[in-house]
DNA sequence: AATAATATTTAGACAAAACTAAATATTTGT
DNA sequence: ACAAATATTTAGTTTTGTCTAAATATTATT
C-alpha cells in the first residue's frame, strides 16, 4: 500500500467507528481534507484492489482485507505513541503528528520487537486500546469519573468543566491527562472518592469526579 | 523536502564522500538505481530550489544547504540504527532498510529525544560516526587489527579472508560484525595480540588480526 | 410530486517523479 | 585530430494523486 492509500484506509476506518459502516465520499473528504472528486478516484482504486467495497452514491466501506490492514495502521500508530511518550517523554498532545507518520514504516520485525520492548501494552496514552498482531482488542468507553465502580481503573482523557479554577484545582493536585487513574473507595456518605493516580493516593469530591472523563476498557 | 528529493540528496552526498565534490549524473543514476534521465530531471529541480549546483555535463554537487540537509539526514539514519540495534535487537545487518525509511520522518524533537535515549553515541553499529545536531563529527578509517596501536578500540566491520575455516574460528571466539574491539597489548616477539571483546579478553595471532577489518575514529 | 438544495461523479487538466528513445556532448583510442 | 565509444541531455509519455468545473444523482422542502 501506499502512503496516499493507507490514509485513505484509516479515515474509512475511523469514520465508520471500527464497525463496518458505509461511509460518505464527502466524509472521507472532510476527514483527509481533500476534494470530494479525489475520494471518489481513490476509493475505485482501492475497491479494484479489494481493499474496499464501493458502491457510487453510496459510500464505501473497508473489506476483510482492508479492515486487517486499518487495524495493523492502528496498532502501529497507537504503539509509537506509547514509545513516545514512555520513553522519549513526548507529552501526551505532542504524539499523534510524529505517530501519523511513523505508522507507515513498513517492518514487520520492528513493530514486534517495538511491542515487546514496550512490555505489549494494552493502550495507548490517550487511553485508546491497542489491537494485537491478529487484530483483536478490548473496546474502551469514556465515562466520568464518579460513574466508575470501585476497583476499576483508566485513563484520564478530558474535563467537563474546563473553568480556570477546576484546572488549576487538577495542576495542584498533579492530575494530568494521560494519567491513569485508580477507584479505591467511594465515601457512601457524600459520594467522595479516593483514587490512586502516579502512586499517591488522594481523596477527591464528587463534585471534582463528575467533572473529569476517564476512559476505561468496557 | 520530498523523499525522493532527500533520497537524491544523500545519494550526491555519499558519492562525493561527505566533500564537496562534483559527482556524475551517471555515478548518480546508478546509485539510485534510476535512469539518468530522471537524474538530470531531478538535479534540475534541486539546484533551482538552492540545495545542489548543477552544471551541465559536468556534474552536481551540493550546496552549503544541502550538505546540512545531507548531515542531518545521515544523523537520522545511524541514529535510528542504533535504535534498532541497541533497543529492538536487531542485527547489524538488519538495520539499513528500515533506517532508509525511519530517516525521513520529520519531526527535530524526535532526534533530539532519540539521541538523549541513546545516550548520545558517537558511532553506528557499523562503526561510522554520527554527526551532531551542528553537523559535525570525527572520520572513521578502515584498518586491518594487526595494524592498529595499543591501547585504542574500534568496531568490527569486516573479514578479509572469508574461508570457512577462518568464519569458523570467528564464530568459535564469538566475535561478530558490529562489536567493539580494543587492542590490550602486543607480544613483541610474534605479533601476537591480547584483545578485549564484549567484557572478555582473548589472545589472537597476528595472522588473524591481520585478517579482521575495524573501523576506527581517525 | 415538483423543485430546490446538496452530494457525488465525470471529464479534463496539472504537478511530481519516473521512463524510453533520440539527439547532442564529451572522452578515448589510435 | 578524428572516429568510435560513452555520457548526458532533451523531448515526449506514463503513473499517481490531486484539482476544478460541469454534469448527474439523491435528498429535502413545500
Amino acid at each position: 500500500m501506499t502512503l496516499s492509500e493507507e490514509d485513505y484506509i484509516k479515515a474509512i476506518y475511523h469514520l465508520g467507528k471500527g464497525e463496518n459502516t458505509m461511509v460518505s465520499t464527502n466524509a472521507v473528504a472532510e476527514q483527509m481534507e481533500t476534494k470530494p472528486s479525489s475520494v471518489t478516484d481513490m476509493v475505485k482504486k482501492l475497491s479494484d484492489k479489494g481493499v474496499a467495497n464501493y458502491k457510487p452514491y453510496k459510500g464505501v466501506s473497508l473489506s476483510e482485507y482492508g479492515q486487517k490492514i486499518a487495524l495493523s495502521l492502528v496498532r502501529k500508530h497507537r504503539l509509537w505513541e506509547v514509545f513516545l511518550v514512555e520513553k522519549l517523554d513526548f507529552s501526551w498532545d505532542e504524539v499523534h503528528e510524529v505517530a501519523e507518520q511513523l505508522e507507515h514504516i513498513k517492518s514487520e520485525k520492528l513493530i514486534d520487537q517495538l511491542d515487546k520492548h514496550l512490555g505489549y501494552p494494552q493502550v495507548d496514552p490517550h487511553g485508546d486500546p491497542i489491537p494485537s498482531k491478529k487484530g483483536e482488542f478490548k473496546k474502551t468507553i469514556k465515562k466520568l469519573l464518579h460513574e466508575i465502580p470501585t476497583g476499576t481503573s483508566g485513563i484520564c482523557v478530558g474535563v467537563k468543566d474546563s473553568s480556570p479554577p477546576f484546572l488549576k484545582f487538577l495542576d495542584k493536585n498533579k492530575i494530568a491527562l494521560g494519567d491513569t487513574i485508580s477507584v479505591l473507595e467511594k465515601e457512601e456518605f457524600d459520594g467522595s472518592l479516593y483514587i490512586r493516580i502516579k502512586e499517591s493516593k488522594i481523596h477527591i469530591s464528587n463534585q471534582i469526579a463528575s467533572n473529569l472523563y476517564l476512559k476505561i476498557t468496557a
